[in-house]
This record gives structure tokens, C-alpha cells and sequence, in this order.
DNA sequence: CCAGAATGGATAGTTCTACTGTCCATAATG
DNA sequence: CATTATGGACAGTAGAACTATCCATTCTGG
């Protein structure tokens, strides 16, 4: 297929499409001629996959490119996972020093009562999350970090319902594209799982107070 | 306190309150003069929450300004975390029409099956979350949706516990900026936890596969 | 075969967001 | 009272993610 259908099948417009080849984000396709190139279903695929770590999981294309590139990596499903896991993390962001001492006590507290691996504090997903923990505090919501055991275990539970999701796939490449997507879109979807429920439990909890 | 002394406890720099001042996003202080004002300890706390909720929620400024104007309504306190919640969501990625019916209707199978409310299809939470199961099945990725009865279980428990921690206080608007707060670091903190909880099962379900 | 549309590639321009810098008349301060 | 800070207005900047314009081929329908 060419560049037209190729952005007809993908909603992609292309003048994005060629955007992102030359970010290199999408493979070129196979050249048929000097100057002209032929596209396959797998950039299809790709594009969509582009959009849906782009719109739903609200990726950078930096860290989308990066997503790609472990993805295509010849890691192991388990250190992919990994890789892609630090880039949705992000950069975490600047916490006083205080705090970020308290919350990453509490952390490691949390994680040796529960018997969990040490984790390094230059791991991203870590970093985000003593940032979190840290900013719960100086904002004084203290009450949110004080039940972080019991968070910890609904989490727990949570994970290894998507390990199932992912693990029943025989090939490894639908193993480690499949564990991108239930991550990105897991999040978002049990983050809206979560708001409904926050709505339904408050209209029973505070539905009745007055206003502020 | 003036203008350095505000910036200094707050950690933000004096242009970009000046910034936020422009913008209405932080009231302006009282006048001492035609052209002085002084400042407030609420006026460090709200930069300290403007603070919070774009770089660990990661909310454009445009939704802090509607989040603060929430808060500073008189809605009752579920009514307020209702709008502070269609902030959070932002607007919904677009997804084909097919993909974006089918998710609704497992969505509406789903709360009636549980006896929930049915919530309309404007509201961006659910919108949100249809997108994103809408997306899902684009991508091939029907496991994760099979199993939307057993997430949306796990997200009921998380969502009581998020109103325990709100409820105990006393005053309303503690109890709206708390859950503010709650949602927008809770929604960090778990997507945090259930990470960690992610590499600690993987690496006992998948740690063993070879490289793909 | 050939006129007109499409393609690939390069480069420049646009839009939006979130600041950041510069001025300056007025106020505060040692 | 000389120096420093302040508040307010406005212009400028940086980065991200496109979008538009050209143009020398290449493809395609009649």
C-alpha cells in the first residue's frame, strides 16, 4: 500500500505520517523505486499503536519512539516491560529534600514488611512514586500515605490480574506488545474504573453534606 | 509577605506568579496601597496545590484553573469532586464509531449487571474510559476487556478506601481540597504501587522467557 | 504514450502551552 | 535619601507536535 491508503487505514493524516517517519518513529517502507516505497499492514499496526500510547496514554512522541524502540529490542518480555515501564514514568518531579527523605523511608518500610525486593531510587516508577508520596505530605494529606499498606495490597492484586491478561499469549512478541498496551491502557482504564466508583461511594458518603 | 517571600516558600519564581496572578489562577493579594498588595499563607498553599497538580497530576494549567474554581464554588462537596473529576478526565481522544459503540455497551453491561447508576455518555470519565476500551479492542487486545468485571471489583475496594481517608475530616473544605488531592496524587500513587507490583509478579510469571 | 494526479523528501511555517525577560513608575527600607 | 523591591504591562522564548509548500520523480487512466 502507499501513503494515501496507508493514512486512509490508520487516521493518520500524511503529512503526520511523514512526520513521524522522519522522526523515526515509523519504519520507512520498502523502497520499490529510488524515490518511492510501499507500506505493509505492520505500519498500519504501528500507527495505531503510535496513536493509542500518543491519545489515550498521553505519551510524548520522545517517549513513544523509546516505547518502540524496546519494544523492537531483542530483550527479554520481562526487561522490556521494564524499559517501557521507566519511560511512561516520566521524569519525576522536584520534591524538597525533607519530604522526598520521609517518603522514601516510608517506601522502603512499605517494601520490607511486605518482603518485596529493594528498589534503586533511580528507578523512575519509584521516583515518580516518592515524589507522590512526598507531595501528599507537604500538601499535609497524611492520611493518604498512612494507608498505603492496604493500597499496596489492592495494587498487588491488581497486577497480577494483568499478568494474567498478558500471560495466556504464546508468542513472545504478542507477550510484549500486549503487556505495553494492558500497561498504558490499563492505567487508564482502571483509573476510570476507579473515578465511577469514587462517584458512586461518595453519593452514599457525602451526597448528603452541605456545601462548602 | 510580599512578593520574594511568597515566591521563596513556595519554590516558585516571582515571574511565574506574576504569571499565575494574570492568569486567575492565584487571587491577588490585598492592596496596602494603589500599587502594592500583600500575601497571604493561603496564598503559598495554593501555589504549593498549583504545584501539585500540574507536576505530579500533570494537568494542563487551563484545568487547574477550573479545578481551583471548583474548589472555591459553593457545591457541595460531592458535586465539587464531580467537577474536579471531569477536569481530570480532560476531553477524550477521538476512536472510530464501531469500536467506540461496542465499549459503550460493555460499559452500560457492566454497571447494570453490578446495579450501578448509569451514568450519560457526556461525562468524560465515561467517556474517557469508553475510549480507552474502545482502543483496546482496536488493538486486538480483548483480554484486557474480558476481564473489565474483576478490575472494576478491585476498583470499587480502592475507591472506598479513597473515601475513608477523605471522610474522617471535619470541615467541608478540608474534605474538598483532601479530595482534590486524593484523586489527583491517588490516581499517581496506585498507577505507582501496581507498577512496582507489576515488576515483582513479572519477574516470577515472565522472568524465565526467552527474548523475542 | 502522455497529461494529470500522487509520492517521497526537504524545509519552513504554525499553533499552543507555559513560562521568562525587560521596562518603568511607584514604594519600601536601611 | 540612595538603593532595592514591587506590581503591572507587554514582548519574547522554548519546546512539542504538527501542517504547508515545493519540487523532482513516479504512477495511472484514457
Amino acid at each position: 500500500m502507499r501513503m494515501a491508503e496507508l493514512s486512509a487505514e490508520s487516521g493518520v493524516p500524511v503529512a503526520t505520517v511523514k512526520y513521524y517517519l522522519r522522526e523515526g518513529l515509523l519504519p520507512p517502507g520498502e523502497r520499490t523505486s529510488p524515490n518511492q516505497a510501499r507500506y505493509s499492514a505492520a505500519h498500519v499496526q504501528r500507527l495505531r499503536l503510535i496513536k493509542a500510547l500518543t491519545d489515550v496514554g498521553g505519551l510524548p512522541l520522545a517517549s513513544v519512539g523509546a516505547v518502540l524502540a524496546a519494544i523492537d529490542g531483542d530483550e527479554t518480555p520481562h526487561r522490556t516491560m521494564g524499559l517501557v515501564q521507566q519511560e511512561l514514568a516520566g521524569p519525576a518531579p522536584e520534591v524538597s529534600a525533607e519530604a522526598a527523605q520521609w517518603a522514601s523511608g516510608l517506601l522502603e518500610d512499605l517494601m520490607r514488611r511486605n518482603g518485596w525486593k529493594r528498589y534503586p531510587a533511580e528507578n523512575r516508577t519509584v521516583a515518580n512514586l516518592v515524589a507522590a508520596l512526598a507531595t501528599a505530605k507537604e500538601l499535609g494529606q497524611e492520611k493518604l500515605t498512612d494507608r498505603l499498606e492496604e493500597y499496596l495490597e489492592l495494587a498487588l492484586r491488581v497486577a497480577e490480574l494483568d499478568i494474567e491478561v498478558v500471560d495466556g499469549l504464546t508468542s513472545v512478541d504478542r507477550i510484549i506488545e500486549a503487556g505495553v498496551i494492558a500497561t498504558v491502557l490499563g492505567d487508564r482504564i482502571f483509573a476510570g474504573l476507579r473515578h465511577l466508583a469514587q462517584e458512586k461511594v461518595s453519593r452514599q458518603a457525602l451526597g448528603g453534606r452541605p456545601p462548602g
